[in-house]
DNA sequence: AGCCAATATTAGGCATACCTAATATTACAT
DNA sequence: ATGTAATATTAGGTATGCCTAATATTGGCT
């Protein structure tokens, strides 16, 4: 059996590891204070006391220097990786099987992901046929596994005049998918970007389509995309 | 839109008041401290000061005597029987989506019955065809509404020599539930007690069977039942 | 090097929900 | 009416997780 994270974590422990998580990236950078007050939404003094407390525990869920940030332990990251897999899996979940749309799904999962059993999971996953993908494109990590990366970029980066494919689209504002979801801009589309103005806005051609669509900046930032798969890959 | 409950509670104060309906029975009886302590797991001192704030706050989730006991309000009672709602969907959909065995919904359920929204009420309901009866027998309250009795016993005053059918067992011992299982003593099963002796085993003979079998008291103690519903009915 | 705004920490506090020890009350038996 | 065991409350405490106010540190700009 798989050695698992063995800990009981609280809710609020779970957030942070989580938060730490999704802010550090693919390099695990250092997170600040700020960043964390900003993404959990309290004051950046509950956040010291927090973080001091969490690098105290034994084992240690982070690795924390005053001033200059924390990172996670591999325990933490244990953690972490398992509240994503529960969140994904609980997104496609809500999705498929109870019929939520895509833009009511985060929320949901947000709540739940702290609470389902390791059984509720494996039952859910049976369900689904141990999925890969989650409603908004993203990774579902294997069990007791960390996420993979992918070779996915920000639409905002992506150059002028080349062929993509979305890859995934941010699961965090339920506005910005409805209105992705109205322009069509969901993952697995295929794209070119033609022109981007000074303010960010893009001007962007869909799959067969002749006439490009406005997207502003900010429903830009929720894009990532990827150079499309070939038949031969 | 009917009316509903908008005080928001937390876990515990939900466990409290789910303790006082179902320990206050049908005739909402004052329920003791001491009853409440051993329902929570928790000591005496913590449900005296619980049930003192919870009488304090405005509206009231309860009405509380010192020295004599505590009732709920009519708010208390309607946060009480959407949690009685949740939970008992939550038993179905664990048992017939998720292929939980019987014995297994009851703890899952608990946890997750506080966190649920009412939109994931209303899908898994819309789901299982807004079932009126859980896994152990129990009636599923509708939406807005208290529970209804029905005339159900427990088997242990039930009549020597009078047909019966059982109506509902009680969820909160899996072991006993594993056991009830393989007696074959399930909710809406034919039986008719024969005998029972001092020690308060029964001697319970199972619809068509011609052997009767030997049921311990602790485990009648699980099972009521009621008369049979004729085919008039 | 010095200034200053932003970041971050420290100190003290509040609310929630439980604990133990000490004390008060109740109800039952005699 | 009295005694006593069980029930229940009061008083003070701990842990968790957040808050504000005051203070310290950092990094960028000049």
């Amino acid at each position: 059996m798989p050695k698992q994270s063995t800990l009981a974590t609280t809710e609020s422990v779970d957030d942070y590891l989580k938060a730490i998580l999704e802010l550090g990236g693919a390099e695990a950078s250092q997170v600040t204070t700020n960043a964390l007050a900003g993404r959990l939404g309290i004051r950046t003094p509950s956040v010291t006391g927090m973080l001091q407390k969490l690098a105290l525990q034994r084992p240690s869920l982070v690795v924390y220097e005053k001033h200059r940030g924390v990172r996670l332990t591999a325990a933490g990251k244990r953690r972490a990786w398992e509240l994503v897999r529960h969140h994904r899996l609980l997104e496609l979940f809500l999705h498929d099987v109870l019929k939520y749309s895509w833009d009511e799904v985060h929320e949901e999962a947000e709540r739940l992901e702290h609470f389902i059993s390791e059984r509720f999971e494996d039952r859910v996953a049976a369900i689904l046929g141990d999925p890969e993908i989650d409603p908004h494109g993203h990774v579902i990590p294997q069990k007791y596994e960390a996420g993979v990366l992918r070779d996915e970029v920000p639409l905002a980066r992506w150059p002028l005049g080349t062929p993509a494919t979305i890859s995934s689209v941010s699961d965090r504002s339920a506005a910005a998918l409805r209105e992705l979801e109205r322009l069509g801009l969901m993952p697995g589309v295929a794209l070119t970007v033609e022109r981007r103005n000074a303010a960010g806005s893009h001007s962007i051609r869909l799959g067969a389509h002749t006439e490009p669509i406005r997207v502003s900046s900010d429903l830009a930032a929720c894009v990532l995309v990827a150079a499309p798969v070939t038949a031969l890959s």
